[in-house]
DNA sequence: ATCGTTTCCGAAATCGTTTTTGTGCCTTGA
DNA sequence: TCAAGGCACAAAAACGATTTCGGAAACGAT
């Protein structure tokens, strides 16, 4: 007995025509206060609700955006929706999140009319246009833009990797010694961003050349996303060397992996042996770890932006804007 | 170019009436094969994609459920939201996402006409909906499942916490010592669910008074939800014993805070001190800390089975399944 | 008094589907 | 031969809002 109540009912009661009634519901002008009373108080009576969908349905409109995102639950989606939803939430926007769960999930949300395309906008993180709609289309058409990654076609938001590997090459280079890497495989069969492990290498290589050292190919040491793969990669050091060290780990999870499998062969990072990681992640700084931070809610924030920007004028040229990440200096890499 | 085209171009290419192109669509019967085919061409010429807003206000259906929940990023949420994720996808119901990350979204989500309400369903993790719509109803009647929180009008799933504090207080008295228990200060200020910490502490009262061993009122600590909270009751703890003991944390984050200051004060939990915390956290395996462990997947998915469930018979008596948690054995509570 | 302007409001068109109803035509069976 | 029924499709009526258009009334200025 709720949803049954249309806007014919309140006019009816009222004693109006519903575009009246329409016209006071959405605050236009062109209504005395007496009739704009008397509908208000018949919507009160009725506990009249405009029906969303037949809103959503005349005007194209429905006040919000959709977030698609290869999965939560990680530090790095986190502090990225806390960006976007504060972007958002400035202009009244909402947003829904639509994580890509499972491949289920991902064949599911390639059908253009799936609920996250009934949306104003679309934000994509981490995910390629190209690859998740296997060449076609945005769905509907809808203003988009990327984040962690990028296309010429689309508005995107990025940090920049050559950078942040950059900045550890140049700060573990203060202190000349053999030099490692410890990077990740990537695997390109999957609509996710990649190649970020080998723009953090290619910074980290850019910071050498400005310096004395080398870094000799087998000293790239390449394992798997795990913490065991840190651990691995840590065996595998020792077994080349024996005296200081500077090293970069692409990410927090193989830093923690070398910490830990150094830490049980009685070596402590710092001095020595010296690390750094990439991303920040929040267990850092208690390991003391170095590593590199990214601008992860500006980068949400700013994506959000850009989307409203587009949502008022869909024709504007296509903007891309690249942020810098920062290193935080710890224990893990002082002399 | 692409929205622009309608059902009624589709039916004027193929040369026929827009019924029969929507019976075509919708896998109808009473259309021949050689039209079906003429329409297929059609769709396929024009690049014609149904406007998905048109055929939400006309059926009414969205296929899709919003999940309104405090936050992301916990243990708890990944997992909740991964069972119901998976209860969803059986069915062709795709799921958004619509965490309350700041006190503005929860004001904007008390409007019923808010997006997450543009669903065919509703389902509120941890959120009191009469707290949550101020003692209103549920927007537009969505039919509605509750998880992680009951309430007599809407069907809920639940894991019975008394029935956790119990199995810890039965697994710590099996060996009789000085007990314990460190939890937290409740807020009722919020939408969120609560007290069950108080209830957790219920159950392990229960347990207690079927053997020998009492709980006296300066041996229930109650600190923040924080690991120094777990830190600051250690330092309480040991301030009231020297011996053995028998503790109960109420939460993982507490009993981690409390094995790490023990640690510090060269105290390892397990044999003299034994600790059983609650919730199982991802870290838990490796700090060795036993703890109880709750179906936090299944809860999920039985959301989403009852939820599909009520979504086919709205009218059907509502259900409160309570679930069973489990205790997980680790050294920390070893004798 | 006349003429414009403004203010307020109603009638009707419209959005793109789905669903209901109607209509010839063709079969079938008695 | 005729009634009954099924088939394949068309025509039109919804669904519930917004928006456009136009007209009556009220008002002010000439």
């Amino acid at each position: 007995m709720n949803t049954r109540v249309s806007i014919q009912d309140v006019a009816q009661l009222a004693g109006v025509a519903v575009s009246t009634v329409s016209r006071v519901l959405n605050g236009y002008r062109d209504v005395s206060e007496e009739t704009r009373a008397k509908v208000h108080r018949a919507v009160e009576q009725l506990g009249y609700r405009p029906n969303q969908a037949a809103r959503t349905f005349r005007t194209g409109k429905t006040q919000s955006v959709s977030v698609l995102l290869p999965m939560i639950g990680t530090d790095f989606y986190n502090r990225l929706i806390n960006g976007i939803d504060q972007g958002l939430a400035q202009r009244d926007y909402d947003a829904g999140l639509f994580p890509l769960l499972s491949p289920r999930r991902l064949e599911r949300y390639r059908n253009p009319s799936a609920p996250p395309y009934n949306a104003d906008g679309l934000i994509l993180a981490s995910l390629n246009p190209d690859r998740l709609f296997e060449g076609g289309k945005i769905p509907a058409d809808l203003p988009t833009v990327l984040v962690d990654i990028a296309h010429t076609a689309y508005d995107s938001v990025t940090v920049d990797h050559v950078e942040g590997g950059y900045l550890a090459g140049r700060h573990l280079l203060e202190r000349p010694a053999p030099t490692f890497v410890v990077m990740i495989e990537e695997r390109f069969d999957t609509p996710f961003a990649s190649g970020v492990f080998r723009e953090r290498l290619r910074g980290f290589r850019r910071a050498l050349e400005e310096g004395p050292v080398k870094l000799p190919k087998d000293h790239v040491v390449t394992v798997e996303f795990s913490w065991d793969g840190g651990r691995l990669a840590a065996q595998e050091i020792l077994r080349r060397l024996d005296g200081p060290a500077n090293i970069f780990a692409t990410c927090d999870l193989l830093a923690q992996g070398l910490i830990d499998e150094f830490a049980h062969k009685g070596i402590k990072v710092g001095g020595e042996v010296r690390l750094v990681g990439y991303d920040d992640q929040p267990w850092a700084e208690a390991y003391g770890l170095s590593t590199v931070k990214q601008p992860i809610e500006s980068m949400g924030g700013l994506a959000a932006r850009l989307l409203l920007q587009r949502l008022e004028r869909p024709t504007a040229e296509v903007t891309h804007r690249v942020l810098s990440p920062r290193l935080v200096v710890r224990e893990s890499s002082r002399v």
